[in-house]
DNA sequence: TGAAATCCTACTAAGTTTGTAGTATATTAG
DNA sequence: CTAATATACTACAAACTTAGTAGGATTTCA
């Protein structure tokens, strides 16, 4: 019933290059220190939102990685998606693939898809530009304290 | 992300013996066959909710399990979170022994307490009875059929 | 006494998670 | 041209979780 660090740490990724979306390109040791997670796990991780095209990468000396959308234009589902699978809470709720023989007679089928329904109603509604906002609301306060 | 067999098939169960629960008792091995799950797991899953009083057993010959409370007592969470744990999507918001070190900056703990909040939603507002009634109506469908 | 149940707990194969490690490749600065 | 800095790719492995199976003990009824 967990999300993984994947996806976790997926999240806080894209957050941190929304949050240093200047233009310039961010590194994985930059973010590495700042999100207190490996620079290795952190490449493996950043492959999976690479290939669908969510950053852009530069390579050498300089280069790094920077958002391609616009922050309100990705929504947490987009990345945990991407990098969890399917949200849902059971595999026969996933596809018509995974229907096991019971499907049609089920009836706790109907609570796996009211659930999956409710989380996919959250994290289609939270954009990266939403967190972003959060976060430097959060930054506010701190220096108003 | 996945609810496990054992919080799946204790759904599964109390529906049963919310559909059997004519004051006799209802053994597993009958519930094995109708629900196709072997005889020796149903064991280890009845236990927990044995020992948490939602069923009460006897054994020997004539023995078996029934209810112990009207099946709108029975909430679809209360008998997930005794057999899955807490229905929380990361365990950094399942109580406050789990919080990370960056729990009160973190923004992302926000998403994960939206879509813990949205899940308890639906779980905790369906009932035993309300299943019992759409499986009773699935069965009156395939009667008219 | 035998059959039908629950009760208890040990064990294990398979799968998943959470990384680490090493090497290759690309780019820039000097 | 070389060193430094970065990404790219892939293999591997320890730890943990899941999904059961297995065996025996105990209880109850006929």
């Amino acid at each position: 019933m967990k999300i993984s660090t994947k996806g976790r740490y997926a999240l806080r990724l894209m957050l941190d290059l929304a949050i240093n979306n200047t233009g310039e390109n961010v590194s994985l040791k930059a973010i590495s220190e700042r999100q207190d997670i490996s620079v290795k796990y952190l490449e493996q991780i950043i492959a999976i939102l690479n290939k669908a095209g969510y950053v852009r990468s530069e390579r050498g000396a300089g280069g790094g990685y920077r958002l391609t959308m616009k922050p309100e234009e990705y929504t947490v589902g987009m990345i945990l998606r991407l990098t969890e699978g399917a949200l849902t809470v059971t595999s026969c709720t996933e596809d018509n693939e995974n229907h096991c023989e019971r499907y049609g007679e089920c009836v706790t089928v109907r609570v796996w898809e009211k659930i999956n329904k409710a989380i996919a109603e959250v994290v289609d509604n939270i954009t990266l530009a939403d967190l972003l906002e959060e976060e430097q609301q959060a930054q506010a306060n701190d220096f108003v304290i």
